[in-house]
RNA sequence: GCGAGGGUAGCCAAGUGGUCAACGGCGACGGACUCAAGAUCCGUUCUUGAAGAAGUUCAUGGGUUCGAAUCCCUUCCCUCGCACCA
């Protein structure tokens, strides 16, 4: 390599700019390594390693949060192709579904907030901005403008491969996938709960929401009580539906009037049912028609008598303040023994006359009723938990919490009692599901869908409703069996970080069935139900298989030829290539060498995400891979990456604060954006893009050009390189390197770029501090020949820079660095942190005392402790270190005997020292001891060069000049020293 | 509420049983260079210390251990996700 380097020195004259100009340098590698396609890849004998990242959703410039993401492929990309292997890095662009849809809506009708956020934040010149228009006019701006940025920051992209999703031939794709699945029965078809604005019509996404934007959908069971007397249903919405069992009461609010409504089931039953207005709003948005009837009054209904559709109690009818007409259907079911309102509303009745109702019974008459059993409890939770909080009536504040303790203790460790019949025993938090179904079944129950919170508000400014949505289509990923596949599957992924496994299996585990059509939106309709688009997210689970085939598309293949056949064939080896040949047209070489692409580059070896993606994209990615693929086609492993802040605020797309990857480029510089997201922040850690930092990342990389710089330029200067001894120092650098090489590969090998530059760009920076300031010089160009190689993936404008000035070819095809065991040099390495441990001694000493030095005295360590040491060191290794042992070994020593004071003082503290010793070391020291004296001989002139004064080196054996015995300090490997004071009197 | 992750010096952040007063960066301070500023380079940066040392630290309180930032438990706090939306 040596060789290499100086043969291209000698001759060539050197022509690197002495300043670092990141734009003239970027653009010009940019060009030169599309101009020798050197990521064009195609199938070869080599091993593969495709890498992709979720490719970007075009309703936006991209911005630092997608820099971090893809730079990290592009590292790993580049990684693995100096390592050797044929690397398949893709991109394409997203634009399927509503958001670029309303974009474009935005800007047609001049939305002030929109423009200005696009103008300012996503650098769109004004009059530019005014004319995207129509979604295909944003899709071929944003498209445009992604692909020069991820060109200008040094992606190393097989371009060829392309492309949209609304392009025809992707359309194909996506057809013959969801005919497969919908064969496959992957497939359902359903009533839906969602959010909806009944102005629109249409359902709302979060950033449809003015207010509420927290609310979720929340079900409640409705329990059809029923009057005794008329048989009118009146139906209680709760969330503890086995709390059925526990009905003492009903409750209703006396202020309230009530509507009696016709509820039409989609079956054509029929009944009457007894709500709140507001209730029989919400029931309008149901799969169930409601018709009025008439009005009832609270009042009226107070002192009736319901029946339990459980049991068939009859249950009187009470008057609670608490019972709110917004929540549920306004008719509220009564547990006092579990449920703290409804014992509070009930003891708030004891001493009230109850006549005006009709009602002459005597409330405390009413017996509470246990069903649930919870350790730590009595009977009746409820009213345990109430006293103890000593909540005082139905409208004090800690009855919500009284509430919630109530309900998390029963939830979680509660049990059902014999109360309950066929479900005693089981767990509460097990019942619900199967109680719930049976009751629906047998007509006690229904399901009523209200949000968390109130009132959720759309941007239209309408009052949004829970909306069953019918006929909805969607993706059954609750399925059991499919689940199960996506766990095998998982099981044998790699994932990064390792801790994302248990993320993941949850989110596995929650996923429920989702809607995977549309009304609206751009994308592919539902092949056998043409009404629908298909949903953007469930369009992009399996496309990077899509990669391989669209280097085909237009040059070898058309849309109109992508049959069923065709992809069944290339992706899934099944029908004959024949048939697909004579069926499409195409070529039947052409096909072949489909399949046979597919077979080299799938499956994806590393996919390398945003942690937004987890519960969503992945997921789905996951799920579909195994509907669709074959088990050797699954994925092999996932890596997750945090977000990017700016200046400690969140990035938006669509309100702004936004840092465009272009701007970073252009402010800084690829390399210097590369650096800086890479090194910043870990794995799932949010990163937080300052500015002050990345100026200072900026200076860094600068001074590793300057660096760079002198070292090639001395070498062209000097020309002629005399063959040197290699000095310790030299052996040192190179030794201190070969960790860095090691540690820098292992941390790429886990995706931790922010380790991998730690070691491969700062440790190396202060190791060159450290080799400088000892005067080491030759064995610089040798380290920036493997120093470059190792820093290619990170910033590979700057290395292909310096490489083309010591070395042919591109360093991006450069085989990456490993370590060289021959150059690990342990001795050199303790030599230095010898020198360095007594230069710190010296300098503390100095700060210390703050005595100005005239002359410092190093006194080398007397024989006799060197036997101790050795000795001890000697029965460490034999494992059998301790004092006694020590000391009746050394004594065998007339030289030690001599000493025989202090020497075992001196043994006990070597012990515990050598104690903490790794075997290694102490085997080094064992076997190796540093020729202390020699060392501090040939280090002397560097002493004096740093402390600035003399420096002398004497044997505490026989010192020559010690007026205040330092020398007795002396040990091995810690000479003692004497500083002698310029204002001393006595100096020699 | 449920789930996941986290709280380390002025700030960011590495560290998961001894080699840790704790990598690295920023900031701050000092020095070199310069007429000067900037840039650059070198060094210092918990406290105390007139000899290379000692003391007190890693959210909190307790425990395990010869030994804990690191393991176990308590409490407090922070971030993210909870869906049909990319």
């Amino acid at each position: 390599m040596l060789r290499l380097w100086e043969d291209c020195f000698v001759e060539e004259y050197w022509c690197m700019k002495p300043e670092y100009d990141p734009c003239e340098v970027e653009d010009r590698w940019q060009r030169a390594w599309d101009s020798a396609g050197l990521f064009h890849v195609d199938r070869d004998s080599r091993e593969k390693f495709f890498i992709t990242i979720p490719y970007p959703y075009l309703n936006g410039n991209l911005h630092v949060g997608h820099t971090r993401t893809f730079t990290i492929g592009d590292v790993i990309a580049r990684f693995k192709r100096m390592q050797g292997y044929n690397v398949l890095f893709p991109m394409g662009f997203h634009v399927t579904g509503t958001p670029i849809l309303g974009l474009a809506e935005l800007i047609a009708k001049k939305d002030p907030q929109t423009l200005d956020v696009y103008h300012r934040f996503h650098n769109i010149p004004m009059d530019l901005l005014v004319t995207l228009n129509t979604p295909s006019k944003i899709v071929e701006y944003f498209k445009r403008e992604a692909e020069e940025d991820m060109r200008s920051i040094g992606y190393s992209i097989d371009w060829r491969r392309k492309f949209t999703t609304t392009d025809d031939a992707y359309k194909k794709f996506i057809t013959w996938q969801f005919n497969l699945l919908y064969e496959r029965g992957f497939v359902g078809r359903g009533s839906y709960p969602v959010r909806w604005c009944p102005n629109d019509d249409n359902p709302v996404e979060d950033h449809d929401i003015l207010r509420g934007e927290g609310a979720t959908i929340i079900d409640y069971t409705l329990i059809k009580f029923r009057l005794s007397e008329s048989g009118l249903v009146l139906p209680c919405a709760t969330l503890r539906p086995e709390t059925v069992f526990g009905v003492t009461n009903l409750w209703v609010n006396p202020l309230v009037t009530y509507l009696q409504i016709e509820v039409i089931y989609s079956d054509d039953r029929r009944e009457e049912w007894v709500v709140s207005r507001e209730a029989c709003e919400k029931l309008r948005f149901t799969d169930k028609r409601v018709k009025i009837v008439g009005e009832v009054s609270g009042r009226e209904l107070i002192g009736e008598h319901a029946v339990n559709p459980i049991n068939g109690a009859s249950v009187l009818i009470l008057p609670a303040s608490f019972v709110s007409p917004e929540n549920g259907s306004g008719i509220v079911m009564s547990v006092p023994a579990h449920a703290p309102y409804d014992y509070l509303a009930l003891r708030d009745l004891y001493d009230v006359d109850l006549s005006e109702y009709g009602i002459s019974e005597d409330i405390r008459d009413i017996e509470f009723i246990s069903l649930i059993r919870v350790p730590g409890f009595g009977e009746f939770p409820a009213v345990e938990v109430t006293e103890e909080l000593g909540v005082t009536d139905q409208s004090d504040p800690r009855a919500e919490e009284a509430t919630k303790i109530v309900y998390r203790r029963e939830f979680h460790s509660g049990e059902l009692t014999e109360r309950t019949g066929k479900y005693a025993g089981m767990k509460v938090s097990r019942v619900k599901d199967v109680l719930v179904e049976e009751m629906m079944e047998r007509g006690f129950a229904d399901l009523f869908y209200e949000f968390s919170e109130e009132p959720v508000i759309c941007r239209c400014g309408a009052r949004c409703v829970v909306k069953m949505v019918k006929d909805q289509w969607f993706l059954t990923y609750s399925n059991p069996e499919w689940k199960e596949e996506v766990y095998r599957c998982l099981s044998r992924m790699k994932l990064l970080p390792p801790e994302i496994r248990t993320e993941f299996e949850n989110k596995i585990d929650w996923l429920k069935d989702k809607a995977c059509a549309r009304r609206r939106g751009l994308g592919t309709r539902l092949p056998w139900d043409q009404e629908w688009i298909i949903e953007s997210l469930a369009d992009s689970t399996i496309y990077m298989s899509y990669y391989i085939l669209s280097k085909f598309i237009a040059t070898k293949v058309r849309p109109e030829q992508l049959t069923e056949s065709f992809f069944n064939y290339v992706f899934l080896g099944s029908g004959s290539v024949e048939a697909v040949a004579r069926e499409t047209g195409i070529p039947l070489e052409v096909i072949e060498d489909i399949r046979a692409d597919h077979e080299y580059w799938y499956p994806v070896d590393l996919r390398s995400s945003g942690k937004d993606l987890i519960p969503n994209h992945l997921l789905f990615f996951l799920f579909h891979h195994t509907a669709i693929f074959p088990e050797d086609r699954w994925p092999r492993g996932i890596a997750i990456n945090g977000f990017v802040s700016l200046e400690g605020e969140k990035m938006s797309k669509s309100k702004g604060p936004l840092l465009t990857m272009k701007r970073a480029i252009k402010e800084y510089g690829a390399d210097v954006t590369r650096l800086y997201i890479l090194s910043t922040a870990e794995y799932t850690q949010d990163a937080d893009w300052r500015s002050g930092e990345i100026e200072a990342v900026k200076k860094h990389l600068e001074r590793f050009y300057r660096i760079a710089n002198n070292i090639i330029n001395r070498r062209a200067t000097t020309g002629e390189r005399e063959e040197k001894e290699r000095d310790t120092i030299d052996r040192w650098l190179l030794s201190r390197f070969q960790h860095r090489v090691s540690e820098t590969i292992d941390a790429l090998e886990r995706l931790q770029t922010r380790r991998a530059l730690q070691s491969a760009f700062y440790m190396v920076l202060n190791d060159l501090r450290w080799y400088e300031r000892r005067g080491g010089k030759e064995a610089l160009p040798e380290l920036l020949h493997t120093w470059t190689r190792l820093l290619t993936p990170f910033i590979p404008h700057i290395c292909e820079e310096i490489h083309s000035e010591i070395a042919e070819g591109f360093i991006t095809e450069a085989p990456y660095p490993t370590p060289d065991p021959t150059q690990i040099d342990k001795d050199a390495e303790r030599r230095e942190e010898y020198i360095q441990k007594i230069l710190e001694d010296i300098e503390e000493i100095l700060s210390v005392t703050k005595i100005a030095p005239e002359k410092i005295i190093l006194y080398t360590t007397p024989h006799w402790k060197k036997n101790v040491y050795q000795t001890a060191l000697r029965l460490k290794l034999q494992d059998g270190l301790d004092m006694k042992r020590v000391i009746s070994e050394i004594m065998k020593d007339p030289e030690v005997r001599r000493h025989g004071k202090e020497a075992p003082k001196y043994t006990q503290r070597i012990i515990a020292e050598i104690k903490k010793m790794t075997d290694e070391t102490a085997k080094l020291q064992a076997s190796n001891p540093l020729p202390e004296k020699e060392i501090l001989t040939e280090t002397r002139k560097f002493f004096e060069k740093e402390l600035n004064c003399k420096i002398e080196i004497q044997s505490a054996e026989k010192t020559t000049y010690d007026p205040q015995q330092k020398s007795r300090h002396a040990e091995p490997m810690r000479p003692a020293i004497y500083i002698i004071s310029k204002d001393s009197e006595n100096e020699r």
